[in-house]
DNA sequence: TTGTAGGCGTTATCAC
DNA sequence: GTGATAACGCCTACAA
């Protein structure tokens, strides 16, 4: 009763505080915690009646250090802004979430710099593993990963070398996929346009430039890049500037992303351009705007959210279960043709 | 030599063992990291050589434990899909970022309960503060975070008695000054649609029918809300439900947000209603798309990416100024005027 | 089923 | 400027 019960007004319990309150010893209270089935019903009531009645929360930072056990699973993810991560996220962290695992996320603003920096962060944290965007990280960073020695995922594309697992679709092929499709719907100047540029970003890039060279279908002009973020106003702008630079020849753009493909949809209206019929338009990603604005538009369909799940069980098998099942996964994509590229028949 | 260097290859260097390498006490490679003001420049280069050689990464859990400060500031937000979030998180972890601050972030599915939940889960961490989503949290959720003793934000909007500090803006004005301005155009039969409806989306509706009611304008038959989430298919559907029970008497709408505007305004073109002609449309939150889309939408811009700028200025302000200067921010709005409204002036 | 001893890796405190 | 020592709060042994 004398200088011991003011615990509660000052600073937070501890799990001795609970041990007293109760009358049992710290290692009681952390079982009723941990290992509920470890201890009778009696002491549990008691512990917990202790427990509410100090409002304890439990230390995670000396539990970390005890056990070695943090359940924080690390991400890094290049955009905050790029809605495309908001589905993948909400995966992750629908299955962390229902596993007892928080999720600590950085931004690496899509340098690998960066990343390396918020790397070695994350990995301060102690996480049980990690969840990693694509395979272009410093070797710096490779070397942390590796001599960390939890699981790690890299998600988004498919790579040759995973570090460890991987889950993701190839970029490359899904450029070229759309080409063909491009070309068999009858258009015949196809040109590109792309923003920031990122890896995964060439790649589709650079398999659209491969179906079109395959098919003498390639005119290096007609291909526009910009190192600026994505946005629709931006995708307006580039229109302008392939239409200008083309004389007006192109027949249909490809867009790395549905922010360019919407802003140039919504700046050939202005412009008085018909879609599909003076030009043909194809995105990426499809945004849920891309199949509802008119005319709708066509683009690659990514499993996101499923990727993120995808992505976050593959890490559960290795925590928990002991199957090392999956290590690498394609995701797949789907090419959603729609109106804004002339249907399969009609002559251009 | 003997028994003594194979550590870096099995576990995780400590501190101990960089002290070591670098043959000095524990203590002074903490310093270096800490406070290399207070390390001779010799030493300094010894130490620093012994990091990099071995790959130390500091452990955060005992570095939290011993120090009682963590870096970490906990986020909690209703929706990791809602976009509007997007823009306040970049805000909050550009700020937390520049000085050295972690994120940990929860998504409580607009749920009080989970959010309380959530929270338990932050403290655990030992947040150094907490970011929430506005004031509607549980008394338990509220008493955990004043006996954590932290400084705590609430943003997205202006709350009467906010728990600590409090950054937003008015929903309830919002939505109010909306009416008004609709009916200045010109509008006279107006109509309101909302989905989710969380706290927020129901100020915005109470203060929109505030102001039809003060201009006997008010019909309850012409608010259609539902508990779903919002999406651009929905506000397809929710347009043509209001149609119907209007029987097209409408003439201009309220959407609780720009997904409900855009896909109102898409299914409008599908069912050749001219926007504004025959109706008008107003959303809310200002996406990019709304800005763009023809005809452009009207919208009520937020300063979101400052507001998550301002939260997090006004904790660190709290923990490393000394001044508690700003306790409350109205971050305000914008109600933009496009050509989804009649412009002013124009007899509808 | 319950408790005791020791240590997890770091930093605060106090000496030198 | 540098170092020894004792916490920080919890958990993994092991013992009773």
């Amino acid at each position: 009763m004398a200088g011991r019960t003011r615990k509660s007004s000052s600073k937070r319990a501890t799990l001795a505080d609970v041990a007293q309150v109760a009358n049992v010893s710290a290692i009681t209270v952390s079982r009723v915690l941990n290992h509920p089935d470890k201890v009778s019903d009696d002491l549990k009531r008691r512990v917990q009646e202790a427990i509410d009645s100090l409002g304890y929360i439990p230390n995670q930072s000396a539990s970390s250090l005890a056990s070695a056990r943090s359940r924080v699973i690390g991400v890094a993810i290049p955009s905050l802004s790029n809605i495309v991560f908001n589905d993948v996220l909400r995966g992750i962290y629908d299955v962390a979430d229902a596993n007892g695992y928080k999720v600590l996320l950085v931004d690496t603003h899509y340098s690998p710099l960066e990343e390396e920096k918020m790397v070695r962060t994350l990995l301060s944290q102690s996480p049980e593993a990690m969840i990693i965007t694509g395979g272009d990280q410093t070797r710096a960073c490779h070397r942390m990963l590796e001599s960390a020695a939890i699981p790690v995922v890299q998600m988004m594309e498919i790579l040759d070398k995973p570090l460890d697992m991987n889950v993701g679709f190839s970029h490359y092929q899904a450029g070229y996929d759309v080409a063909v499709r491009l070309l068999q719907t009858g258009c015949k100047s196809l040109g590109f346009v792309g923003a920031r540029m990122d890896t995964r970003t060439q790649q589709r890039m650079h398999g659209f430039v491969k179906a079109l060279e395959e098919r003498n279908a390639y005119k290096p002009e007609w291909i526009v890049t910009t190192p600026e973020p994505s946005s629709i106003a931006l995708g307006g702008e580039l229109l302008r500037s392939l239409i200008s630079t083309s004389s007006g020849a192109i027949d249909a753009i490809f867009c790395c992303n549905d922010d360019l493909a919407l802003g140039a949809l919504f700046e050939s209206q202005r412009m008085n351009i018909k879609v599909p019929g003076d030009l043909s338009l194809c995105g990426f990603n499809d945004f849920e705007t891309s199949a509802f604005v008119n005319p709708s538009l066509s683009s690659v369909h990514v499993p996101r959210y499923e990727m993120g799940v995808t992505a976050a069980q593959m890490i559960l098998d290795r925590l928990e279960g002991g199957n090392d099942s999956r290590n690498k996964v394609d995701i797949g994509y789907e090419i959603m043709m729609r109106q804004s590229t002339p249907s399969l028949g009609s002559s251009n």
